[in-house]
RNA sequence: GGCUAGGUGGCAGAGUGGUUAUGCAGCGGCCUGCAAAGCCGUGGACGCCGGUUCGAUUCCGACCCUAGCCUCCA
């Protein structure tokens, strides 16, 4: 079975190959570094950070994942606050990687930053001036849609449809309603660069099509984002690359993620309902944020709420109490993979639902059985679908233990079930009771199993 | 208004032209001093109306509803 993927240029699930055999290239439009990550940024790079491992089991891969460092609303932050712009967005850009990392996201292999890369967006926007696709107007250059007669074929848009029913007020140098900036100038208190074109700044979206030009090549294998980028953000990119290379497709697979709400609505500065990774991850473990992200199929609207999270967190507690107290050789745990079931699933179009559906199998399979040497085998499998999904990489009795510090400190937890179980040898049932109503109320939930009693903390 | 994607059991959420999703919650049982966890069993669903078909939740059409985009936004 073949990888499949939803393009969404070609609207349906279609089978993936790369453009050259055994390599993909990959690009993911990241951060723009003037703030912290919110649940809503995560997504994607959670979403695509698992695809990015299921791609690296078949293919040799080479993703990247930008940093949009100038953008005017990062001018507007500093000249606020008085802060340099290369201090703001140096902070912001490791917090988000600090961010995504307790989210279980791995690196990518290429993190290009914008501000690095001015040289190949002029560039771009000189061949694109050459061809005829772009024109200068009063300091800035603007890409000419009507240029280019696939505009639109991304978004499914009809290039005439959209300027006529444009509600944008049309600055008064442009062409078309629809043009965008490639270029524009910069006053002497907003950054800038020396161009042909006097000093200025590049536009938002010719930033990825550089430097997915730079580190991927003209025509990459997959463009992934979050679904409102379609339009304008990958349109315009699109345009501008096809343009600037000769007509040569951009990107040959483009994924986009689904919306995330919160309590069913829209997340939104006046509502003051962001929520912030860095704030999430103060008090639920970010394998419970990253398994939440996963629960649902990644173009799937996916509602974030208090449910959503208790939901993520006893699927885990599910998963760890299976494997806990299973000790794994290491000659297992290197001769096991991933069982089959899950990456067909993953490799279906990111089938996060039911891969995980095939790891809740394993799990009750290993709960069922009493055979050690079948008990490794499958707690093996397991942590080796772990391996794959970014889930399971806490030890399970750490996990048990919580990660957030309640109220009673281990040690004492355990004191007080070592007094329990000298009241139970004792048969003194009334004096246990009241030890476990103490601990339960202190949030900690025992099990009383063959092998002696254990412990975690709910919630 | 236009474009795109959806509407599945109490909740979350896959999938399928005729046969068990899965997790949580419920019910019955086993286990347990009692619990918890686990195991076994069980009830419960495919927005509405037509059409195609031997048969549709699954395909087609209309309708209703929801979300995203059309403006910075993952």
């Amino acid at each position: 079975m073949t990888l499949q993927l939803h393009d969404t240029l070609q609207g349906r699930k279609v089978p993936f190959e790369p453009l050259k055999e055994g390599e993909v290239t990959m690009y993911l439009c990241g951060p723009t570094v003037y703030n912290f990550a919110h649940i809503g940024n995560a997504r994607p790079a959670v979403v695509f950070d698992l695809l990015a491992r299921v791609l690296r089991r078949r293919y040799e891969l080479k993703f990247a994942r930008n940093i949009t460092d100038v953008d005017d609303k990062i001018i507007a932050m500093s000249q606020e606050t008085g802060e340099p712009i290369a201090g703001i967005t140096a902070r912001y850009a490791k917090v988000y990687n600090e961010d995504m990392a307790a989210l279980g996201v791995q690196p990518p292999d290429v993190e290009p930053y914008a501000t690095q890369h001015i040289d190949v967006m002029i560039a771009m926007i000189e061949t694109l001036l050459e061809q005829g696709h772009a024109y200068e107007a009063e300091g800035h250059v603007l890409f000419d849609v009507e240029s280019h007669d696939a505009y639109g074929e991304l978004s499914k848009r009809d290039l005439r449809e959209m300027i006529a029913g444009s509600r944008v007020e049309v600055a008064p140098y442009k062409k078309a309603a629809q043009d965008f900036v490639l270029w524009k100038p910069s006053t002497d208190e907003q950054p800038g660069w020396d161009s042909p074109w006097g000093r200025g700044r590049p536009g938002w979206h010719i930033e990825c099509s550089a430097m997915a030009e730079k580190h991927l090549g003209d025509t990459i294998d997959i463009h992934a984002g979050g679904q409102d980028l379609v339009f304008p953000h990958h349109e315009n990119e699109c345009a501008q690359s096809r343009c600037a290379h000769g007509g040569a497709p951009f990107a040959r697979y483009w994924l986009h993620n689904g919306f995330l709400s919160v309590d069913e609505t829209k997340m939104s500065k006046s509502l003051g309902n962001v929520l912030l990774v860095h704030d999430l991850i103060e008090t639920i473990p970010g394998e419970v944020i990253r398994l939440a992200l996963l629960s649902a199929h990644y173009r799937q609207p996916l509602d974030w709420s208090a449910e959503t999270i208790q939901s993520a967190r006893r699927m885990l507690d599910r998963l760890y109490g299976a494997v806990r107290g299973i000790e794994i050789s290491d000659e297992v745990r290197a001769t096991t993979d991933v069982p089959n079931g899950i990456v067909a699933a993953l490799e279906d179009d990111i089938n996060t639902p039911k891969a995980l559906a095939e790891f809740f199998a394993l799990a009750r399979a290993l709960n069922k059985s009493n055979e050690p040497a079948e008990m490794e085998s499958l707690a093996a499998q397991m942590y080796a679908a772990g391996d794959l999904m970014g889930l399971l990489g806490s030890d399970p009795e750490a996990w048990f233990a919580g990660h957030v510090e309640g109220d009673m400190p281990a040690d004492e937890i355990d004191a007080l079930i070592a007094k329990r179980n000298e009241a139970r040898a004792a048969r003194d049932f009334q004096a246990a009771d009241a030890i476990r109503d103490q601990l339960a109320e202190a949030g900690v939930t025992i099990e009383d199993g063959p092998d002696g009693t254990t412990w975690r903390r709910s919630g």
